[in-house]
RNA sequence: GGGCGAUUAACUCAGUGGUAGAGUGCGUUCUUCACACGGACGAAGUCACAGGUUCAAAUCCUGUAUCGCCCACCA
């Protein structure tokens, strides 16, 4: 007797078995084979902000089944792992802690302290992430995992930014940016919060000064203005109308006063800017602190720019006397000023959009600052122009987007050209190796440069680039010359303060981790493996990218550019974007909202195989897939769905329905609570991978039981009887379709076609067949084999989408049938991770035994149904009669063993002109005439009834097919095998309806 | 405001011109030797709405509504 399984799949016991096992064999290490096709993908880098969500568990595991699909075709392949260190988002969570737990901000630590603590805090959710992703099988080469600020990383970021700034990419200059006063750093628009707050719109006036300063009465002449923020009136350059608005075209080239500032400010005209609509139609400008007025300011210079504030958020020595205050003191006094000069005219109560920075959740100041950026126009000097460089990729088609449409909005967005800021104040990062001096006079300057413009040219380490209007000389070095530093500190250099945009290495990802530029980087972690130029010539370009749509800009974009840049190369060929998940109301999911689930979560409670299974379910190619939420009740385990109404303000407690008792719903919750035991969160979408594996599992434990005996042997198809031909036919029709929707990245298309082969077609009608065969000595042999066979098929192609369960049925497997596959047994590899992928001969794809079958199926079913309607006892054998063409009866003949035992027939005769049994019980389905005999056991009337209703049906069909084919230009215009098949149609409904027109009248006789 | 997507059974989704599909749920039934995380059978849909194209529309076109995402804007 073979060794029996356990009567359902544990997950648990075989995770931890068999992720020890892959590790120990090293089956997802990778080295650079000339012999071998690369495949290479590399992670879209989680931040180490925290745990992996839902939607780490979809992006990772569908690239986890590309991966494990193109190893078992034979590619080399290789998934690069590893990590972002996401700067803001990743200083802030460290700095809300310290200032939580110890009271202390940054600069009570200092600049090294705090990148210590960040560090530690990377070192412990680093781990915490490649231990979740090891978790949910994700089969990546853990000896190559990479951190962005890795030196092979620092190296490659250190190596872009010099070569940029070299070739005149990089540049200094003003930017409006979104000023964090708390954290004292910009921050990007997609890292803040627009909320409705209630303020103030205020209403002032500024008197008109000019020739002679007054009206045609002699009355001093005033123009309005209404602003959300009075404090910046400080920094105002200009007031401005629209050029075509009437009530104001006189006033426009004068000056107003500046009453807090005594400055004389000029009334200008900017289409774009003042709306006649709006307000008084007249608005004031405030270049520098204010995107719009900046923009007024880009197209006026002349009108002048004012920054007032500090980078703490207070007056600075603009505001004169206001200086020191902080803004919001400052509005209050500046109005109060208004007030008593009597320039005040109105304030309404209204809620307006604040910006509010998504880390400090402090308000957000428009803020003039000095940044580096990146140009991304087109040039004059025969340099290209990294936007139309990177759109030209994807245009070209060198770059392909998987669904096709994200490649608007790559080119759309690119298509702008609007340069990058890629500096930002924050002490997590990548520091710029750019060194500045600003020169207090002319001479000076011009001096030095004159002096020692011509050393930096001469060293190919040195870039160098001034700012004349500041007079300021940056110098970029391409490494730490540590003499020249000490040098220009003593000659008062200092290196900027600034690091840089996490983007900028994240741009580099897919070339820095493999290596470039090259040669090898002494590794200081002894567990990895340290990249050079062989790796990069080896997986450069990488195969495919996997990520959502919402950083298509932020990221796949830049990685282009920098790939093209750097490499010379497009960094991948396809970009696949997968859908967005939603909760059951279509919002998305996220964890202050409490509607998102934790992977492991999922992965206790159904196993990881389902949770990849589901995961590869939803990726269709919409863009949002939803995903119901329930908490699991910890008292009794039940599951309680997530009503839209929890979500509005946090539900804080809920009371199970089913045992009364409450609990605190799972979500954003950070610590345990002592009173309510907080529910895990599930979802009951993961119940079919759970009971897929399941089945899986029982479909080789039935095999295992029935394996007495098994030999290996070759099989010929030609003939094998109709079920297996069948079967195979089924299995090659399947594994090629499973291979085409891998190739074209339709993911829940994989899915669906494994469940139904498998649950349907093997389970559901070939196991069953095979039950008798099994225990006929002269069938058992052939088909132990055909079904090891194919069970061998299943478990490869299921393997890239659910490995735990496929290793696990394998090794079981192997026990028994080390030696088995079709049409010739081999030796089964040591692992299904590594086997080859299935192909199989086209010849066996046969329609005609598939028709043959579907036949079958339908009078099994057909029987089965009426079993059901007349409550037939399963030991109650029926007669059946099937009137048909012989051909049919050939079939019904041929596969009689089967249909007799699947649908409980004890008699079956069929043939074109057998007699109708004396006592026929009714019809069994129209499309056969087939007769059962049931004696006694039918309700004439509730039968004739249902039978009108079908037949009211037929005739419906009928009419419309008929009227159809009536019309002379459906017949003309139609494709002939269109007429053919609705004439087939009229042909096979008319006799169903004749059948079922006798079988009523029997009825009624009855 | 612009772009993209969605609207098909109670739920989650397939279905791109020719007789409306699956899984879950629901109902009936079966705990007989792979599996109750199971088997068998069944009921259930004006394919959001309005026009148009076509012999023929869930499918193509136009418009409307609702929902979602992205981008821009909001003195």
């Amino acid at each position: 007797m073979a060794t029996e399984l356990p009567k359902a799949y544990d997950p648990k016991a075989a995770q931890e078995k068999w992720l020890t096992f892959w590790e120990q064999k090293g089956y997802f290490h990778s080295e650079p084979d000339p012999a071998k096709k690369p495949y290479t993908i590399v992670i879209p880098p989680p931040n180490v902000t925290g745990a992996l969500h839902m939607g780490h568990a979809l992006n990772n595991t569908l690239q986890d089944v590309l991966i494990r699909w193109r190893r078992m075709q034979g590619y080399n392949a290789l998934w690069m792992p590893g990590t972002d260190h996401a700067g803001i988002a990743t200083q802030a969570v460290v700095e809300r802690q310290l200032l939580q737990q110890e009271k202390k901000t940054r600069h009570d630590l200092g600049r090294d302290e705090l990148v210590k603590r960040i560090w530690q805090w990377k070192d412990q959710y680093e781990a915490r992430i490649l231990g979740q992703l090891r978790e949910i099988g994700a089969s990546c080469d853990w000896k190559r995992t990479r951190f962005t600020l890795d030196p092979v990383c620092a190296r490659a970021v250190r190596e872009t930014f010099f070569k940029m700034f070299r070739d005149g990419y990089i540049y200094r200059g003003k930017r409006l940016v979104n000023w964090d006063t708390h954290l004292q750093t910009s921050v990007a628009d997609d890292e803040t919060d627009t909320v409705p707050t209630k303020s103030g719109f205020w209403t002032f006036k500024y008197q008109v000064l000019g020739e002679p300063g007054a009206s045609a009465t002699g009355d001093p002449v005033f123009i309005s203005f209404s602003t959300t923020r009075p404090e910046t009136m400080l920094g105002d350059t200009a007031v401005c109308v629209h050029p075509s608005d009437e009530r104001y075209k006189a006033l426009v080239g004068k000056l107003v006063l500046q009453p807090h500032t005594g400055r004389k400010i000029p009334i200008i005209a900017d289409g774009q800017l003042a709306d006649p609509e709006l307000g008084t139609g007249c608005v004031k400008v405030t270049p520098a602190h204010d995107p719009n007025d900046y923009a007024c300011w880009v197209r006026h210079p002349e009108i002048g720019i004012i920054n007032i504030l500090n980078p703490d958020g207070t007056i600075n020595d603009a505001g004169g006397e206001y200086k020191g205050l902080d803004r919001y003191k400052a509005r209050e006094a500046v109005t109060k000023k208004m007030e008593e000069l009597g320039l005040y005219v109105g304030k309404e109560d209204r809620e307006v959009p604040l910006k509010i920075s998504d880390r400090s959740k402090t308000p957000i100041e428009p803020y003039l600052s000095d940044q580096w950026f990146v140009k991304m126009a087109d040039r004059t000097d025969g340099k290209p122009g990294l936007a139309q460089m990177a759109m030209d990729a994807v245009t070209g088609g060198r770059v392909k987007f998987f669904p096709e449409r994200y490649a608007d909005g790559y080119l759309a967005w690119l298509g702008e050209k609007r340069d990058w800021c890629i500096s930002r104040q924050l002490w997590w990062g990548h520091r710029i190796a750019v060194w500045s001096r600003t020169f207090a006079d002319q001479k000076t300057f011009e001096d030095t440069l004159a002096l020692e413009a011509g050393t930096w040219a001469s060293l190919p380490h040195v870039a160098w680039t001034t700012q004349d209007d500041t007079r300021t000389v940056h110098i970029c070095l391409a490494h730490d010359d540590q003499d020249l530093i000490a040098a220009l500190t003593a000659d008062g250099f200092a290196q900027s303060d600034d690091v840089l945009d996490t983007w900028f290495s994240s741009a580099l990802w897919p070339h820095s981790t493999l290596g470039w530029p090259g040669p090898t980087l002494p590794e200081t972690n002894p567990q990895r493996k340290a990249p050079d130029w062989d790796a990069l010539r080896s997986y450069y370009p990488t195969s495919t990218l996997v990520t959502s749509r919402d950083i298509i800009s932020l990221w796949v974009a830049r990685m282009v550019i920098t790939g093209l840049y750097n490499v010379g190369n497009i960094p991948f060929s396809d970009v696949y974007i997968h859908p967005q998940m939603q909760d059951a109301f279509g919002n998305r999911m996220s964890k202050t909202t409490g509607n998102g689930i934790d992977p492991l979560d999922i992965v206790d409670r159904y196993g990881a195989d389902a949770l990849r299974y589901q995961m590869v379910a939803l990726a269709g190619d919409t863009q949002d897939s939803r995903m119901p939420v329930s908490n699991v009740c910890p008292h009794c385990d039940t599951l309680v769905p997530i009503k839209q109404e929890h979500l509005s303000g946090r539900t804080k407690k809920l009371v199970c329905p089913n045992c009364k008792k409450p609990f605190r719903p799972g979500g954003p919750w950070t610590s345990e609570d002592p009173e309510l035991i907080t529910a895990k969160q599930a979802s009951d979408r993961f119940d079919q991978g759970r009971n897929f594996a399941n089945k899986m599992w029982n479909a080789t434990r039935f095999m295992l039981m029935n394996l007495d005996g098994y030999t290996p042997g070759p099989v010929d198809v030609a003939t094998l009887p109709t079920e297996d031909r069948w079967l195979l036919s089924r299995l090659a029709t399947t594994t090629k379709a499973v291979t085409a929707a891998l190739e074209a990245y339709r993911f829940s298309d994989v899915a669906r076609l494994v469940y139904d082969f498998v649950w349907s077609e093997f389970c559901d009608w070939y196991i069953e067949m095979s039950k008798g065969r099994l225990k006929a000595p002269a069938t058992r042999a052939p088909a132990q084999r055909v079904l090891t066979g194919v069970l061998d098929g299943i478990l490869r192609l299921v393997q890239p989408v659910m490995p735990f369960v496929a290793e696990s049925l394998w090794h079981a497997l192997g026990e028994v049938a080390p030696e088995r596959g079709l049409p010739t047994p081999a030796k089964a590899e040591e692992s299904v991770a590594i086997a080859k992928w299935p192909t199989y001969p086209d010849a066996w794809i046969d329609a005609p035994v598939e028709a043959r079958f579907a036949r079958m199926q339908d009078l099994v079913r057909s029987v089965r149904e009426v079993r059901n309607r007349y409550q037939v006892d399963d030991k109650t054998k029926l007669d059946v009669t099937v009137k048909c063409a012989d051909a049919v009866a050939a079939d019904f003949n041929a596969l009689a063993a089967f249909i007799g035992p699947l649908a409980g027939i004890a008699t079956l005769t069929a043939g074109p002109n057998v007699a109708k049994p004396k006592q026929a019980g009714g019809i069994v389905r129209p499309e056969f005439e087939a007769y059962v005999s049931l004696v006694g056991l039918i309700d004439p009337a509730a039968e004739i009834k249902r039978l009108e209703k079908q037949m009211a049906d037929k005739r419906k069909t009928l009419d419309g097919t008929r009227a159809k084919l009536s019309n002379e230009k459906f017949v003309s215009a139609a494709p002939p095998e269109v007429v053919q098949q609705q004439r087939e149609l009229v042909a096979d409904l008319e006799k169903q309806l004749a059948a079922l027109e006798e079988n009523l009248k029997d009825l009624q006789t009855a």
